[in-house]
DNA sequence: TCAATAAATCGACAGGTGTCGCGTAAGCAT
DNA sequence: ATGCTTACGCGACACCTGTCGATTTATTGA
């Protein structure tokens, strides 16, 4: 119970926000040289210590702000993620227009980081991108006033995943179609979930 | 490319089916003694030395048949979850009840494998569950001779997706309803979806 | 039955992981 | 400016990982 609150506290960071300039200083270091890192080997063929190393920093300095690499990388995207729908305003005053611009953003993000090398899109990622858009969902939810006939929690957790899903399939597919008609195409798909919510 | 193709014939291990004895007494016993050791422990606090031990055989012959600890869950995962199905007939007339079915099995599996010890239902989980779902959606899919507007594997992404999404926020859900129900919820969620593909 | 094939065992290896205690130095508050 | 707090560096620890070559044991087909 309190080992699982001191981990979520560690690895969301966020929580005090954290001022001291040491350790903002560190983490920005850490993720920078895990993006130089990442433009060169696989996240898997990376080592704490390689990371450590690029970042000029101590070992054990890396455990003192992560658990592991794959919070670290957990950490770098969901930052990345917020930032990257964030830069592009993403109003809610309607409503198919922030569910494409998710979309879309979802599509961005992940065509962006997995570029040309990593063909896969690993797990961690998963559990940073699926809660940022759950967010969404539920800060769109709220603007509703809504009387979810399931749950418009319920509703968001299976919107985020489905949207993920076919935005993860659309960039393992070959020949794939532009980012943007994609967006348009989960969008269809995921619309009928949320409304599906109504009594 | 080539190492790729090896891996994935590893890990499906179903390729060639693997008549020899000797090659399937000691996957039974691997997967045996992680069932075991799961009942006492997190799976990443086991180590593929305590898997050997308990399956009384050498840490060697482990990595002759799995190349890590996760692919071991994951095949035992995916096993076990298509056998679940299979036990339960599922005919693929009906649409709907077939739906509500594979809705149930999904909740009912999560609940049966990460009963009471283990909080979160991870990672590696998703690997083994999702591909079997999507699967019997395309199979599904198959008897409709479609007509995509879509993409009917996009589609069978996307609901898997959230079907799986759906299920895990429920199993972590304190005071949550019965799999039944959820089931019938989780149906209504993602029956548009399918439908989505209709022109 | 016997030889060919392939699985299982064994010991050892070069790495990586996560954690510790202790000393130094940077930041912060009074 | 001074002392308290805390991040950081350093070295070392026990353990785990994935792989290797050499050997023994079981299975299969002729």
């Amino acid at each position: 119970m309190l080992e699982g609150a001191m981990a979520q506290v560690i690895q969301s960071d966020t929580a005090v926000e954290a001022t001291d300039p040491r350790i903002l200083r560190s983490r920005r270091m850490l993720m920078d040289a895990l993006i130089k890192l990442l433009n060169e080997k696989e996240f898997e063929d990376i080592s704490v210590q390689e990371i450590a190393d690029a970042a000029t920093l101590n070992r054990a300095t890396f455990y003192l702000h992560y658990p592991d690499k794959n919070a670290l990388l957990q950490a770098m995207t969901a930052a990345r993620f917020r930032e990257l729908i964030a830069r592009r305003g993403l109003s809610f005053t309607d409503c198919d227009g922030a569910l494409r611009a998710i979309a879309l953003g979802v599509c961005d993000y992940l065509s962006e980081t997995t570029g040309c090398p990593s063909q896969l899109t690993k797990m961690p990622l998963e559990g940073s991108i699926i809660p940022a858009v759950e967010g969404m969902f539920r800060e769109g939810a709220s603007k509703h006033e809504a009387r979810p006939a399931v749950d418009s929690e319920m509703l968001g957790t299976a919107a985020a995943w489905a949207m993920f899903g076919a935005a993860r399939r659309w960039l393992q597919t070959p020949g794939r179609v532009s980012a943007e008609e994609m967006a348009g195409q989960i969008e269809a798909m995921v619309k009928p979930i949320l409304m599906s919510g109504a009594v």
